[in-house]
DNA sequence: GCCGGTTGGGTGACAATATCACTGAAGGGG
DNA sequence: CCCCTTCAGTGATATTGTCACCCAACCGGC
């Protein structure tokens, strides 16, 4: 067996048997990608599988209207199972995934890709139950753009974008394509949270001051 | 080879090879459930996957609040694949699929279903692509609910529903479910339509009398 | 028929969010 | 330092959602 620790650091092929970890390490190749890339969207049609080792991958969508919304994120550890969706369906796809770190990821051709799906019951576990977190993650932001509060949903993004550390390096066009509303809404909001102590503001930073009740506002249906 | 017709009236499967056509024929069992039942939802996990042979299938979302909002259909000719990331899916879906109409359907048990995955890559790629549409779908819902007018959606979703005659047999709140707005809104758009000649109005029933300028006014991005 | 309960629909007042049309401030490169 | 771009603030207004009601239509029993 050649260099297939990598396998491992994935929850569903970990399981996978001795013979399918050496087909999939030995038809597949590890790729980087710098920060900021288009690894698929309209007009990059990719032809491969990829597995995130290392940073992530933001997919969003463009509206006809020319706005944005982030619809999720694929962190290290996950499948871009989207890229097998695009090459599959015919009708063009209107949502594109950007590198937001440098990746690290392992694609897996097409063909590769078949004979796996073919040979191997534990790989397809993998890719469908890939593809259920997806949707999920798909009908949680439904659920948010439909019904959310926008207090809310921002005092909650604010929070999982800060994971490491109370600084946040972005601006509020951002934070208005994170949840698909527009640049003054978010500025108000922002405000108001400054104004209650939650935060403060720099041009292009915010520090979150006050994680508990951040968390507290997020967590209020 | 048995009572296949069923197969050809899918446009992926068509394409099978015989021998797996004679599997899915012999593992599978045509079913009928009548209108207005849940198919699959929060506390009716199903064990097979579903290929709509006659009637719709509609599928929803009720948010912690209550609401509810429509995030597609599944027609005749179509699978329902969301059945099989139920399946995987350990986290517990929100979605209900209820049927609209009488439906007959053919059930694909799991073990089958894994057969098939297995030994057919045109099975395969049906399943797949069904995924890949549902996915679209959701992108599109994403999209109206994020940036579409409600009075251009509604008009857009009076003209689908009713795809056969003009008149439609639906309260505001049905119709406020399937935009996942609330009713109050539904009942203003629909009198100023009314005050406009788009459609006319009673107790439980709406009539279409500009199809022309409903779909003037749908097309407007 | 009448009565009461249920459902469907109307409406005004108000809150939340989106849009528009600006303003100025902050930073970057010559 | 100046120009230029990007980022952010703000008031006015439109749209949509929420709340608290109201009344009318229908349905069943009696």
């Amino acid at each position: 067996m050649t260099n297939s620790a990598w396998i491992d650091r994935f929850q569903g092929l970990s399981t996978l048997p001795d013979a399918v970890k050496d087909q999939l390490v030995s038809e597949s190749a590890v790729m980087t990608v710098p920060a900021g890339t288009a690894v698929f969207g309209p007009g990059a049609v990719p032809d491969n599988l990829l597995f995130l080792l290392k940073g992530c991958v933001r997919v969003q969508q463009t509206s006809e209207s020319g706005r944005d919304i982030v619809l999720y994120r694929v962190e290290a550890g996950e499948s871009c199972v989207l890229t097998t969706a695009c090459l599959l369906a015919h009708e063009p796809y209107s949502a594109e995934g950007i590198t937001e770190t440098e990746v690290t990821a392992v694609a897996i051709p097409r063909g590769a890709f078949d004979r796996l799906m073919a040979s191997s019951k534990e790989f397809r576990d993998f890719v469908l139950t890939a593809y259920a977190r997806r949707i999920t993650d798909l009908f949680r932001v439904i659920d948010d753009v439909a019904f959310g509060r926008i207090d809310v949903r921002l005092a909650s993004r604010l929070l999982s974008l800060a994971s490491s550390g109370d600084e946040l390096a972005t601006t509020h066009s951002q934070l208005a394509t994170e949840l698909g509303t527009a640049r003054e809404v978010i500025s108000r909001v922002l405000n108001d949270f400054q104004k209650r102590g939650f935060v403060a503001q720099s041009r292009g930073k915010i520090t979150l001051l006050d994680r508990g009740r951040l968390s507290q506002l997020a967590e209020s249906t």
